[in-house]
DNA sequence: GGGCTCACG
DNA sequence: ACGTACGTGAGCCCG
């Protein structure tokens, strides 16, 4: 069958120039929306290696849609001039390269899509619509496919949607789509008073009357009062703006197939264009030949059982000192969604061996499992992996994923192609670019050949990367940090993932009925003084009632509007009772809806909830915690609080927590080796008190609670990488205050402040800074010609050695927890880790052991000048245990 | 998808 | 590139 592909000219463009870095040539002239153009065109092209081929541009010219509505503005938002510039040299650059252009007097481009798209499919042929813009969603169908480019950091992923993908993500058909986004007021912004209902509210809607019309046939059962009110008044308008936002697929159109047949791009004027653009790695694609070093040619499929047999027993034999890379392709951990093993035991040794047949996930398992203990196990993001290599040594295993972190803990992506474009200099298509969304079982039916491919370049990667990974660990010195922290680390997170906590469902919902009834007084009494129903959750809408309507002082602060922070509204609140009724309202629906609703959605069929804790996300070295986060249970907060109670240990168990105290502050009087700061921790006294008494010379009998408050901040301030500024906002002191505290408490601690200095010295020296046990972070900002870019990269430089040290400290020390409670044989497991903080769930016969387990492996996880203290407590629950 | 707000250490 | 304390993640709104 045929193939199509029609693109959204103004729109890609528009998607390159601000996803693509502008570098302006030499003669001044930007290129970069061309370029990131040109390359996300080829990579469709690639893809989808159509017969046709189009591009569709808006023209100046009024279109139907003024003759409806005169003061229709388009879509589309003006254009800054350096984007503007880039039109005509695309075009240019696409006439030369014989790419048919397609603009219409009358029409955007669209309708012209749209037109074509419906026609093509009449004619029996697939069409891949390729843009920006979802409105374009309301064309999906069977055939054809709407893809949306988002280029992110020079990467480009690309979302496809069938009609069938539609449904899923918005559950609405394409042609319901139209009266979502009418609804929600898309696509007509310059319609004033047109109805705009919130996405979740629009598509409630939507899936219980099915249309517009629908929608207005039962517009009594509409439930909310203010969404009702305003569909009602505006019927004229909501009609309207689902006539603008329908795109015409009966476009007046001549199209000739023959003109958007697809040849060979290169023409002298085609190559002279990008030379003069200086797109010099696109001129390869006018090139003729094979791709020099065809790597591809050295994979195999294996679907045969003795060929696998063959395969395992020679990598069995390799020997200790080799290694072999694995990965594995599977859509989830249920057997019949396991594709396949991907196995690479040299560069020119690399196989796939699906899973059909006698090869059976089992049997590769094991087989997988066997090779752990006898060759170094190389893969990417080990954590995922050891349900089937099912062993604890990690001496023998090497994680691409956490190497390429370590190296450089800046980075948004690790994946194997962004390993193999780093380390190896080799270009491979991400999961994403060469299958979109499609299962791995669906692929490896209706593509096998190039899931094959695809799969072997994961195992290749990892075999060739892992080598050169292990270099530069070296190199930089963080090859123990590798093998004695995070690769040990990684199997205690899987257990603790495996292990999950248990939580009451009951009480959880009972906790979050209770925050209901409150909630909808405060919505009440919110609404009536204000004087209107309006949405409490928009800060826009609440930042105009406060500051407009009721005239409250406390003018700009964001970009956006109005800032109705909390430190803002708390200095109202005193004067203004709905205030702090917002306030109040705030709390509760945060309280309602992150925990008491989103927890829910968490707990499993074993009533436990299994967060993921991921290892190669922060800068500093800090593991973090999603779906859920469970290290950000409310804690400051009594009503919060509560929440812990519904955490609870199993039958037989309880909870034993334990976290450092002040672990920063002692890790800063370790690392500066300050005196005084070490000698304050020695006399095993309230720590901001000593400080108090020092800095403010005081006796330590008659420090205030105020002199105390305010050398904890200062204390606080010290970890932060000290500013005036910063401390002057936390305490609402004036800069000038603020940097007497400061200039004092150097002056009390000399130590501290030479130290900080000195980090932000090296930091800009090397360009790093590291942490006692050797991890890295990079400090670009130090570069920076901007003041406040320079100055964030002095704190990052004072910071992050402080708290990469903490988190590697508590690594130390969950990895020597989990490997007691195992040695002793103890039923009790390690189930959170809060950065500073360890919960257990205890075996009720085991919590003196636990307790001393903890309180001595923490302990002796790092060797500093100053002792690592724990505070400790075991109780029935986690709020009875903190 | 980014901005705002707010939960934690 | 941020008129600022450091490090995170989630829910909601809005364009």
């Amino acid at each position: 069958m045929s193939k199509i592909v029609l693109i959204d000219g103004h729109s890609i463009l528009n998607r390159a120039f601000y996803g693509v870095p502008d570098l302006s040539n030499a003669k001044g002239l930007h290129t970069n929306a061309i370029y990131g153009f040109l390359n996300i065109m080829f990579k469709i092209l690639d893809e989808e290696n159509p017969e046709y081929l189009a591009v569709a541009f808006d023209v100046k010219e009024p279109t139907f849609r003024h003759e409806i509505y005169k003061e229709y503005k388009g879509t589309r938002k003006p254009m800054p001039a350096e984007l503007h510039e880039q039109v005509p040299v695309l075009k240019d650059v696409l006439r030369a390269m014989g790419i048919k252009i397609m603009e219409k007097p009358g029409l955007e481009a669209d309708d012209i899509l749209g037109t074509l798209a419906k026609r093509s499919e009449k004619e029996g042929m697939e069409v891949a619509l390729i843009s920006g813009d979802r409105d374009l969603l309301q064309i999906a169908s069977e055939h054809t496919k709407i893809r949306i480019p988002k280029t992110k950091g020079g990467k480009t992923e690309i979302e496809d949607y069938y009609a069938a993908d539609v449904k899923e993500k918005y559950q609405v058909n394409p042609q319901q789509f139209i009266d979502l986004k009418a609804l929600m007021g898309d696509a007509s912004d310059n319609i004033p008073g047109v109805p705009k209902i919130g996405e979740k509210t629009a598509t409630e809607l939507m899936v219980k009357f099915g249309s517009l019309d629908g929608i207005y046939g039962h517009i009594e059962e509409v439930t909310k009062k203010a969404i009702k009110e305003s569909l009602i008044n505006n019927k004229a308008l909501a009609d309207l703006s689902k006539v603008l936002a329908t795109i015409n697929v009966n476009g007046d159109i001549e199209f000739s197939y023959e003109e958007a047949k697809i040849h060979d791009f290169y023409t002298e004027e085609a190559y002279k264009q990008f030379k003069r653009l200086g797109f010099k790695n696109m001129l390869s694609r006018f090139e003729k030949g094979p791709l020099c070093n065809k790597q591809t040619d050295y994979f195999k499929e294996i679907t045969d059982f003795a060929q696998a047999e063959d395969i395992f027993s020679i990598a069995e034999r390799l020997g200790e000192g080799e290694r072999v890379a694995f990965d594995i392709i599977e859509d989830s951990s249920r057997e019949e969604d396991f594709v396949g093993l991907t196995l690479a035991l040299g560069e020119k040794e690399v196989f796939f061996i699906r899973a059909e047949g006698f090869l059976k996930k089992e049997y590769l398992m094991d087989k997988l499992s066997s090779l752990a203990g006898k060759v170094k196990l190389v893969t990417f993001d080990i954590k995922n992996k050891y349900k089937y290599i099912e062993t604890d040594k990690t001496d023998n295993l090497f994680d691409i994923l956490i190497a390429a972190y370590l190296l450089n803990p800046l980075k948004n992506d690790y994946e194997p192609e962004d390993v193999a474009n780093e380390y190896l200099g080799l270009m491979i298509p991400s999961r994403a670019q060469q299958f979109g969304k499609e299962s791995f079982k669906k692929t490896a039916e209706n593509r096998a050949k190039e899931l094959v491919e695809y799969a072997c370049f994961l195992s290749y990667v990892e075999y060739m990367a892992a080598p050169i990974l292990e270099e530069r660990l070296s190199e930089t010195g963080m090859d123990k940090l590798m093998h004695e922290i995070e690769m040990p680390l990684s199997y205690v997170l899987y257990d603790m993932e495996k292990e999950g906590v248990r939580v009451r469902p009951d009480e959880l919902k009972r906790y979050g009925d209770a925050l209901n009834g409150r909630i909808g007084e405060l919505e009440e009494s919110i609404h009536s003084q204000a004087g209107s129903d309006f949405n409490i959750n928009s800060p826009k809408q609440l930042g105009e009632i406060l500051f407009e309507k009721l005239g409250l002082p406390g003018g700009k602060k964001t970009k956006t509007g109005y800032s109705t922070a909390a430190d803002v509204l708390d200095k109202l609140a005193p004067d203004y009772p709905i205030v702090a009724d917002i306030l109040e309202y705030r709390g509760l629906t945060k309280l309602k809806s992150t925990y008491a609703d989103g927890l829910a959605a968490y707990i499993g069929e074993d009533s436990r909830i299994h967060s993921t804790f991921n290892q190669t996300i922060t800068a500093t070295g800090r593991i973090s915690s999603t779906e859920p986060n469970l290290q950000n249970i409310p804690m400051r907060m009594e009503l919060g609080r509560l929440i812990r109670k519904v955490f609870i240990p199993k039958e037989g168990f309880v909870f034993t927590d334990a976290d450092y105290s002040q672990i920063e502050l002692r890790v800063l009087a370790h690392m500066s080796g300050d005196d005084q700061l070490i000698e304050a921790y020695r006399m095993d006294e309230d720590i901001h008190k000593i400080t108090a008494s020092k800095v403010f010379h005081t006796p330590f009998e008659e420090v205030t609670d105020m002199q105390r408050r305010n050398a904890k901040a200062v204390n606080f301030g010290i970890v932060y990488g000290i500013s005036s500024f910063g401390l002057s906002q936390d305490l609402s002191i004036s800069r000038k205050e603020a940097s007497e505290y400061i200039e004092q408490y150097f002056a009390t601690y000399p130590g501290v402040k030479k130290f900080l200095d000195q980090l932000v010295e090296d930091a800009k020296k090397n360009g790093y800074v590291t942490t006692m046990f050797g991890r890295r972070r990079p400090v670009p900002e130090l570069s920076s010609s901007n003041f406040m870019q320079r100055s964030f990269g002095e704190r990052v430089a004072m910071n992050s050695p402080i708290q990469g040290t903490a988190a590697d400290i508590i690594k130390v020390a969950m990895i020597r927890v989990w490997r007691r409670l195992k040695k002793e044989g103890l039923r009790s497991k390690l189930i959170l880790q809060i950065h500073d903080e360890l919960l257990v769930e205890t075996a009720v016969e085991e919590v003196s052991q636990v307790e001393r387990i903890l309180e001595e492996e923490m302990r002796a996880s790092a060797d500093l000048k100053v002792v690592l203290e724990t505070d400790m407590h075991t109780g029935e629950n986690w709020y009875e245990a903190k």
